[in-house]
DNA sequence: TTTGGTTATGCACCACTCGACATATCGATT
DNA sequence: AATCGATATGTCGAGTGGTGCATAACCAAA
């Protein structure tokens, strides 16, 4: 038997849209914390400009909350970073995320190991 | 603030292959445990026998345990019935499932109902 | 030995997602 | 006002995973 791994996807939805908030959103949330634009953040985690910016704009739009302020222009050119909810989601999804985290390693020892040995 | 709902995806992978075991080929067993064949199993999972099969192989192959047992041929066709380790398979990722599924509420309550509300 | 419903498997097509481009716009600094 | 780099947004093509055939093999019962 080949040595088994768990892994897991989270995220959360409203009535209307998927994929509202998840892991994707959270690091890309985190980049632009730490890198202080947009496309600063997307070049960071490899991803697409385009696709960046569109997972911001959804979760904003369907979370309903100003999660970062942008600016555009300048001789820099522009800037995002987060606001004081967007940390707040930062935080309060890395605890959730890290709990749950926790419950899959400890599940899977507790329910698969020993059936996988 | 529209009402949010968590979402996850749990899963099993190997070094070599991903996605050996999870929910989707855990309701597979189930049902093929319910239903008798696999093919009445893909229909009450409303997916294609395609990708039932698919699916059944995969598991087996890479956790190279006999999940099922299958016959062919027969008045009725023939039949799939669950093996002993594969009833094993299914109590423990159901537990392992079950687990998960209690600690993402909990957690959501934790640590992202207050910042919602 | 004919039949019928299932397992077995390849292949073409389809829907969806994401990435790569192509532009357009913005605006503080020079 | 000219510049420069970031934001903003549509589009098209590639990759992926699943569905829908098509077809073969199987075999207990009639």
């Amino acid at each position: 038997m080949k040595k088994l791994r768990t892994r897991f996807k989270l995220w959360l939805s409203t009535k209307d849209a998927e994929g509202v908030f998840g892991d994707g959103k959270w690091r890309l949330l985190k980049s632009i914390d730490t890198e202080g634009s947009l496309r600063a953040a997307s070049q960071s985690l490899h991803i697409s400009y385009r696709k960046a910016w569109g997972d911001l704009k959804k979760a904003q739009q369907c979370l309903n909350v100003g999660l970062v302020e942008k600016q555009r222009g300048g001789i820099q050119g522009g800037r995002t970073e987060l606001t004081e909810q967007g940390k707040k989601w930062v935080k309060a999804y890395t605890r959730f995320r890290s709990d749950i985290e926790k419950a899959v390693e400890k599940a899977f020892t507790k329910h698969i190991r020993r059936l996988v040995k």
